[in-house]
DNA sequence: AGCACGCCGACT
DNA sequence: GTCGGCGTGCTC
């Protein structure tokens, strides 16, 4: 009987999945997961086997090729997530699968073209330059004409070569990137006794070959097994010639054996031991210690939220549950935001599990990419620690999965296909393995928080913060003093050590009313309190950071004397100002007005849109403080390679004093000797039109402020606004968490946007504004016909409204929000298009 | 994605 | 009449 397999094939583009059959030389070879080759069209692609089923679909089926791996590309669990996420993101099962396959051994089908004998007189310019191509440099792959011919449809050139017979094409798929590395190795190939006795005798008395080939033996002879030849020649100072010496004498035997590359190979790390839990962090490992004994024993567990602020010890309970879920014979997956930005937690998990670590970055050969994953996949590694696509890596004993700063927007896919939130799939994918998910942030989202009140997630918290630092900042205080300089000017927050309790204070917050600064005469972008705290700093030789929410702020309309801001009446949205149109507009629903002339809650006439970059702020520090070193930290400044790591060690060497910069300031940073955070307006972040505008300023400031006073120097943070009395300024500044998630949670209740609604947004980019807002209008149309149809009454349909970024890449952006209770499901099977769907996307800008 | 098919205007 | 532009539909 013949065996019939489901294959997603590995075309992005191609959605549903196709049924093959097995040849009779693959019958019984094949299994789930396997990679495979299939002929696909006139292609031949590569897929992965998601099913077995009894019948196919379609009465005939082709064969499979050829199987690519003897061993399985994806486990089982994988391809239930696959399919989850096709389902949960409206996505292609095939696109779901390719995030899963092993970096750099996807293939891309191609065409052969061979020309056939001499080329005719009568053809287009086109057709010569294509026939002169293929005859100077013989058969070719399209991609190969492609980079050779750019910018020319040689395609349909070759279609009419092809019909008279003079160019044939046959299929290819070039062989994978990337390969298995090897390396040659040696091991002892006689009794131990044989090569006793040979030692006198492998070279000339008193020679140093004697020496060097006696030194070989002896290594051998000491080691089992077979030895890289790199460590033979390290032990014994002999070379390649000696081991082929000693080989053909029968000694020594050669071999080749795969070795890994190891991005860790070179990484200097110190292996260290767990230390002893704080009383608050044994209440927490408790619970998670219980989650994971029973999720052992096939208890679902339902996913963890961990709430600590930042330095109260939320990585010491990560790697406590790794330790655990090790111990136990199972694997664990951590997930940080940007490992780039965080080489000191990676130095942590490596330290504590040395030789089970794999680690995945954007830096990564495709090589040593490709061998991580192998490794895996052979389970050979107990704990990969990498950003949102570690999430794929092919663990069969997964036992935990932790979600590092699980606020964090790296952790969403916002481009290609599938859409998806890391922390989303963390979660289902956990219930699918039956591990436990364990999601830690200082700044968690209040959805993720609701989930916790409303007992879907287990909250766990840990409020106090640890001392951390304690022996470099002694070290540069006594430096400090040395100097003659007074470093305990943070008068209150500075005490001296042996009275340090175990934990310490968030440093505290000043709020600066610029409404005020603007009244008393101060037109400087610095307020006088932030100047004179910056004087200070720099007079103590300690280091400042200015930090400038920047994002879209040259848009942002607000009252200069009362900081009012104008919003959608419908949407409670921040309007932004366009000038093309010479109008304020609201980017979720379209909603249109003019600029008022004069504010209409107080009636001034200082209303008007904010801009201001890095730029400004560093020329105006030194003008103020001449002869300042300052440090830019923003897009411009870190597109090249390397320059965060360049940038970040110039600082955190002291070469400068004065870091200033944007978002990824907020980032995991350790700054020891920063005891200043000006923060130039705190506004800029509230006026985005998006419905998380609030939670996301909230999460920055908090995390800004957070870099101050990490250390015993203590630390203070200034925030500049215009809007003082707004809640996310208040409790920011007074590091509240819980108010701010009141305030926060009875807006979202309000205007029933998430967690107490779910969101669908619909994007369309085209390069011609009036397509693009003409196919919006369309969709909406048919959106509303789908809405009627289903009798969807709960169904929002908000829009269509451009973008706020209106246009990336020169394509014009127009989006459309469905807000509902499962507005995904009325667009699941139908047909979009060109559109791209979000479902549930963190921001809807 | 590729590649076919099919329809239309522009030239040898 | 054919060539080549492009929109549409299919690949087990």
């Amino acid at each position: 009987m013949t065996t019939f397999v489901t294959v997603a094939v590995n075309v992005p583009q191609v959605s549903g999945v196709f049924d093959y059959h097995l040849p009779p030389e693959l019958e019984g070879k094949v299994r789930l997961g396997h990679l495979v080759l299939v002929p696909f069209g006139r292609q031949t692609v590569q897929g992965v086997v998601v099913d077995f089923p009894a019948q196919p679909s379609v009465p005939e089926t082709r064969g499979v090729l050829e199987l690519v791996d003897p061993a399985a590309a994806l486990t089982s669990l994988q391809i239930a997530l696959a399919s989850q996420m096709s389902h949960d993101c409206l996505a292609s099962l095939a696109a779901c699968v390719g995030l899963m396959l092993p970096p750099g051994v996807e293939q891309q089908a191609d065409l052969l073209y061979t020309l056939q004998g001499p080329t005719p007189v009568d053809l287009t310019k086109t057709q010569i330059r294509l026939a002169n191509l293929l005859s100077q440099r013989g058969p070719l792959r399209g991609q190969q004409i492609d980079r050779l011919l750019p910018r020319l449809d040689w395609r349909s050139a070759a279609r009419s070569l092809i019909r008279r017979g003079l160019v044939t094409t046959q299929p290819v798929l070039p062989s994978p990137k990337v390969k298995p590395k090897l390396g040659r190795t040696a091991e002892l190939a006689c009794p131990i006794s044989e090569a006793e006795a040979a030692l006198p005798v492998l070279a000339r008395a008193g020679s140093n070959a004697l020496l060097r080939r006696q030194a070989i033996l002896r290594f051998l002879m000491r080691e089992p097994g077979p030895v890289d030849v790199s460590w033979v020649y390290a032990e014994s100072g002999g070379s390649l010639e000696d081991l082929r010496l000693l080989s053909e004498r029968g000694l020594v035997r050669l071999g080749e054996s795969e070795v890994w590359r190891d991005p860790l190979q070179q990484f200097d790390f110190q292996p260290s031991q767990p230390p002893v839990l704080t009383h608050d962090q044994q209440v927490v490992w408790a619970e998670v210690e219980h989650r994971l004994v029973s999720a052992a024993v096939g208890q679902p567990a339902p996913p963890v939220l961990l709430h600590g602020v930042t330095g109260s010890g939320k990585t010491e309970i990560y790697l406590h549950a790794v330790q655990k879920t090790l111990a136990s014979g199972k694997q664990a997956i951590v997930l940080v935001p940007e490992i780039a930005l965080t080489p000191q937690t990676l130095r942590r998990f490596v330290g504590r599990f040395p030789g089970q670590v794999g680690v995945i970055h954007s830096k990564l050969s495709a090589g040593e990419r490709y061998d991580t994953w192998r490794r895996a996949r052979a389970g050979e590694l107990g704990l990969v620690v990498g950003p949102r696509s570690a999430l794929f890596t092919p663990f069969d004993r997964l036992g935990l999965i932790v979600v590092d700063e699980c606020h964090d927007d790296s952790y969403y896919q916002s481009e290609g296909s599938p859409h998806y939130h890391a922390r989303e799939i963390a979660v289902k994918y956990a219930e699918i393995a039956g591990a436990v998910c364990l999601m830690g942030s200082a700044t968690p989202d209040v959805a993720s928080v609701y989930q916790g009140r409303k007992g879907a997630y287990q909250y766990l918290q840990l409020p106090a913060r640890i001392l951390a630092h304690r022996e470099a900042v002694q070290a540069q205080i006594a430096r400090l003093e040395n100097q003659g300089a007074r470093p305990h000017r943070a008068a209150d927050h500075y005490r001296p050590f042996e009275a340090q309790a175990e934990a310490t204070d968030l440093p505290p917050v000043e709020i600066i009313d610029m409404r005020e600064e603007l009244k008393s005469g101060n037109r400087s972008i610095f307020s006088h309190s932030l100047q004179s705290a910056l004087a200070q700093v720099l007079e103590q030789g300690l280091q400042a950071i200015l930090f400038l929410n920047r994002r879209g702020s040259a848009t942002y309309v607000f009252c200069r004397d009362c900081g009012y801001t104008l919003k959608c009446p419908q949407c409670e949205i921040p309007l932004t100002f366009h000038e093309t149109l010479d109008h304020l507009l609201c980017h979720y629903c379209g909603y249109q007005r003019r600029m008022p002339a004069k504010c209409p809650a107080c009636n001034g006439s200082r209303i008007r849109q904010f801009g201001t970059g890095t730029q400004r702020v560093e020329s105006d520090v030194q003008a103020l403080f001449p002869g300042v070193r300052t440090l830019r930290w923003d897009h411009e400044t870190t597109r090249h390679k390397g320059a965060h790591e360049a940038i970040l060690s110039r600082f955190i060497a002291h070469h400068a004093d004065v870091l200033i910069g944007t978002q990824m300031l907020a980032k995991g940073l350790d700054l020891p000797l920063v005891t200043l955070v000006g923060v130039i307006l705190a506004d800029i972040g509230l006026g985005l039109p998006d419905y998380r505008a609030g939670e996301r300023t909230f999460q920055v400031l908090t995390q800004v402020a957070g870099r101050a006073g990490r250390s015993p120097l203590g630390g203070q943070v200034i925030l500049q606004t215009f809007q003082p009395e707004h809640y996310v300024i208040q409790t920011a500044s007074r590091h509240d968490y819980t108010a701010f998630y009141q305030r926060e949670i009875a807006f979202r209740q309000n205007q029933v946007y998430p967690p107490f609604s779910a969101l669908a947004r619909l994007e369309y980019r085209h390069f011609d504004p009036q397509r693009a807002a003409q196919a919006a209008q369309e969709m909406a149309v048919r959106l509303k016909d789908w809405l009627e149809e289903e009798g969807r009454r709960s169904t929002r349909l908000i829009g269509p409204a451009p973008c706020f970024f209106a246009r990336i890449a020169g394509q014009y952006r127009w989006h459309i929000v469905l807000s509902g209770p499962d507005p995904a499901s009325m667009l699941r099977g139908r047909e979009l298009g060109e559109w791209r769907v979000e479902v549930n996307p963190p921001s809807l800008l």
